[in-house]
DNA sequence: TAGATTGTTAATCGATTAACAATC
DNA sequence: TAGATTGTTAATCGATTAACAATC
């Protein structure tokens, strides 16, 4: 649809933007100003226009943005509009938090498949689905394909599974593991790092009494 | 001791330095050039130089950086030389994975306590700590102290929990919740939005096939 | 020494903010 | 209409990359 690439800065916004409006939704807000909004989001109304205004032009003079009809339009643009299959590859606690979480199935997520290599786990079962063994892998996907699978085993085993799923023409991979993956091309991956974000707050907290006067 | 703000791009991307060097020095290399550094983390030279020069001049002419010292100084700018104390609330299965991650304490982060409003979860251990009861949070840290917090709680409570950590004087918060915190300015707070990072790899899952040839 | 690589300044690139004509 | 607010261009700001003298 779009054909110039939008740059990542305003990608990384666009969820903000979605979650904002869901709550103005919320609340009953039918219509709201970029002033109006930036003022919330602690941003500017320049930022706003300006990031919207890279897909289309969703405003009306002198009135502002229609709340419902933007939040749609947003979520379009992120493809929550279609439906995912997500597999989940370790199910240790932060494999079976995000097998857990109802609020990514409310955003057309839906969990397809859970893979672990420890035979206790075998068999039981999170939401429903029963926990594989990884060796199930290719033999499921085969068979019930996967659009998106979360990596939440440890580092040492990441790159590894990782080329397996390229392998099976897995096109999106939610790297919860320690390491930036080595990929194709044709494979999408978003980094979740826990341990570089505890670094950043450390950085903060260590440096924050230079700032208070 | 610096004096000039640092860039949030350049903190960002200090951790990933360190992960990198921390492997450098797991395979035995003691030194390395900007320029061989760069290829292996897909940057550049250059950015790898003005980076770490915004600090201190860690190089040595002709030759590049001791992988080991460098290693060592990244970890004390991000502060992981200090020890810090680290509570989670919310021992639901994020709050437990984050519980469980030993990494964080060879880093300096020590779990000193867990709270969940769950009295089924109550004197429950994870890693030898008992589960507390949220009501005992003041107590808990007027005791023991906090430096940082974990909040890994629906995010309909999450604002109020902030404000308590507040007025306990913990000084950083490490947010889970899908919600935006209003902190005062002597808090620090780093967010973990993971429904935001998947709505991000959707959209690149969404316009991928533009790029593709 | 000669080759290599730094630290740093200058040039480029990209992202944010400001300004304002258009108009509902 | 008059007031408000957009979309968009121009100006500013910040971050990245290139270049190179200094020197181990």
């Amino acid at each position: 649809m779009e054909k110039k690439t939008i740059s990542p800065a305003v990608i990384r916004r666009l969820p903000r933007y979605y979650r904002y409006l869901g709550e103005l939704l919320d609340l009953g807000v039918e219509g709201i100003s970029s002033c109006e909004l930036s003022k919330r989001m602690h941003s500017t109304a320049s930022q706003i226009r300006q990031d919207l205004n890279n897909f289309d032009s969703f405003g009306h003079l002198g009135y502002g943005y229609d709340v419902k009809n933007l939040h749609d339009k947003i979520g379009e643009i992120l493809g929550l509009d279609q439906s995912r299959n997500l597999i989940v590859i370790g199910a240790g606690h932060l494999g079976q938090a995000i097998a857990n979480y109802a609020q990514f199935e409310r955003m057309g997520f839906a969990l397809t498949g859970l893979f672990d290599v420890n035979p206790d786990l075998a068999g039981k079962k999170v939401r429903g689905i029963s926990i594989l063994m990884l060796d199930d892998l290719e033999r499921f996907v085969q068979e019930h394909g996967a659009d998106i699978a979360a990596l939440t085993i440890p580092k040492d085993a990441a790159q590894s599974v990782a080329r397996r799923l390229m392998r099976l023409g897995v096109p999106a991979i939610w790297n919860f593991a320690h390491v930036d993956l080595e990929v194709g091309e044709k494979t999408v991956v978003e980094n979740v790092h826990l341990s570089d974000s505890l670094m950043e707050l450390s950085y903060n907290l260590t440096s924050r009494r230079c700032d208070q006067k």
